[in-house]
DNA sequence: TCTGGGGTCCTCAACCGT
DNA sequence: TCTGACGGTTGAGGACCC
């Protein structure tokens, strides 16, 4: 626990619908829910507005559309959240070589570390500023928690929401914990939560006074001494930048379930390929395979083999991942498939080996089948640099809702809906007033997929923020962010 | 109402070796 | 040689987080 509220943490405000409705004009205001839109999809992130309706985070999608019919419902463009996080993320650089992403959306800044900070004062005054920078670079708004420790940062930037600020000084800790109820904690879920209410306890308070020896004996070692402490308000996590991944995996859920076992099982090899791909990229190997399964009626299984040494070859792995099958009894049907891998370590000389075997064996088949092997869907991406497009190929694109597009006549603009050889644009730009809608056949050879635009044209520089100490703040205005009001 | 995808960490049991 | 304690590893499951 700090002397000083000098770890911050930011949370951009319901960051994927926000981003687009900032790409989006015309959604400006309105009800919008991104999320997957299959018929087993969840919410992911939904707007202000759309929550006025009752819709949440992981609330089914069918559930979301009954409360809020006319809301505009958005896959996830994760290429464009990247982008903005990364934005972000240099921001946050800025500040302190000490940040720590907890996901797209999050992160944890030791402004201590940075020098940037160091009492209530020039705290408030440096996240102040960083809300300000990242109106101005992103279009979007972020809210900012300021505390002695993570945890209680964290609860602050959640007061703080939407678009605001919470600075809790050291020492106050414990009578703002008090009357908020357990959930609030980090690492107490439906589960514990409803544990201790069924032992009587509802409030952070309740915790506190319950004592560090009963939580352990209803929860455990690990979760009860830690909740305890958490419930007095003491927490000396450091922000720690940086951290290896563990483990890699990918799952899919199926529309609907899958019954037959040969199917079951390419779903497992793709899914194996998919996997080593991530690895791969990320230019590890792994030791331990998993497989997941989770049944038709919810209940989940998993099955895991450690092998002798690392790896990142995709028949080892999918091997592994096909005995790991033969054990799981799929009968009544299969909802969700995953394979991952843990264990995992930087490349290993064995690896090595196994690569030179692995171009040995990619070379000996003919040229191009082993592309073909590993990669699979991507045709769209490859149609959108191509200058000619055959009439089949035409004829075949696809126009996911939401993804941006551009016209020869009309410019930029995005996909408002396909069906029956028909596809609806709606014409505008970021920081534009909402623009026309107009529809076109599928094959209109003067629509192209298009990259998402920047949210905003011109962003203020910010490469010298913050210009010093904001303690001897010396007003020659390149701090910047005060630059737009 | 019918429950995503990608992770992390913890617990417990079984087993092995010392 | 048998028994017990203990630590490490593996495998499975569960809770939680965004």
């Amino acid at each position: 626990m700090r002397a000083a509220p000098t770890i911050l943490h930011l949370d951009m405000d319901a960051f994927y619908a926000a981003a687009e409705q900032a790409a989006k004009p015309s959604l400006r205001g309105k009800p919008v829910v991104v999320g997957g839109l299959g018929p087993r999809g969840v919410v992911a992130t939904a707007s202000y507005e759309a929550r006025r309706f009752g819709v949440h985070s992981a609330m089914p999608m069918a559930q979301a559309r009954r409360l809020a019919p006319n809301a505009a419902y958005l896959v996830p463009r994760f290429t464009l959240y990247r982008t903005v996080s990364d934005q972000v993320m240099a921001l946050l650089g800025r500040l302190s070589p000490l940040v720590e992403p907890l996901s797209l959306d999050e992160a944890f800044v030791d402004l201590e570390a940075g020098g940037v900070a160091g009492d209530s004062a020039s705290a408030r005054e440096i996240g102040e500023q960083l809300r300000t920078a990242i109106r101005a670079v992103t279009g979007l708004t972020g809210s900012v928690g300021l505390a002695g420790s993570k945890m209680i940062a964290k609860i602050a930037s959640e007061e703080a929401k939407p678009d605001g600020l919470v600075l809790v000084e050291p020492g106050t800790e414990r009578e703002l914990l008090a009357p908020k109820p357990v959930r609030i904690l980090p690492g107490v879920g439906p589960a514990t939560g409803d544990h201790l209410r069924r032992a009587g306890m509802t409030t952070v308070r309740d915790l506190a006074d319950a004592g560090e020896a009963e939580l352990v004996r209803l929860l455990g070692k690990a979760h009860g001494a830690s909740l305890h402490r958490m419930a007095l308000g003491y927490d000396d996590r450091p922000v720690v930048a940086e951290r290896d991944a563990k483990s890699v995996s990918v799952e899919d859920t199926f529309d609907v379930d899958l019954h037959d076992r040969v199917r079951v099982r390419s779903e497992v090899e793709r899914l194996a390929d998919r996997c080593v791909r991530r690895l791969r990229d990320a230019e590890r190997s792994g030791r331990t395979v998993v497989l997941k399964v989770r049944r038709y009626d919810f209940s989940t299984l998993t099955r895991s083999e450690t092998l002798r040494g690392p790896t990142d070859d995709p028949t080892v792995v999918r091997e592994a991942a096909a005995r790991l099958l033969e054990a799981v009894d799929t009968t009544g049907g299969v909802r969700l498939l995953g394979v991952g891998v843990t264990g995992l370590a930087d490349f290993t000389q064995e690896d090595l080996f196994a690569q030179a075997a692995d171009a040995r064996t990619a070379a000996a088949v003919a040229p191009g089948t082993a592309e073909a092997a590993g990669g699979e869907e991507e045709p769209a991406e490859a149609a959108t640099e191509s200058a000619e497009e055959t009439p089949g190929q035409l004829a075949a694109r696809r126009w996911p809702s939401g993804h941006d597009v551009r016209h020869g006549t009309y410019g930029h603009g995005w996909v408002q809906g396909s069906g029956v050889g028909r596809v609806t644009v709606r014409f505008e730009e970021p920081g534009d007033a909402p623009g026309r809608v107009r529809t076109f056949r599928v094959d209109d050879p003067e629509l192209r997929p298009a990259e998402p635009l920047p949210l905003v044209k011109d962003p203020v520089d910010y490469s010298s923020w913050p210009a010093s100490l904001p303690k001897s703040r010396s007003g020659t205005g390149s701090s910047g962010g005060e630059s737009r009001p």
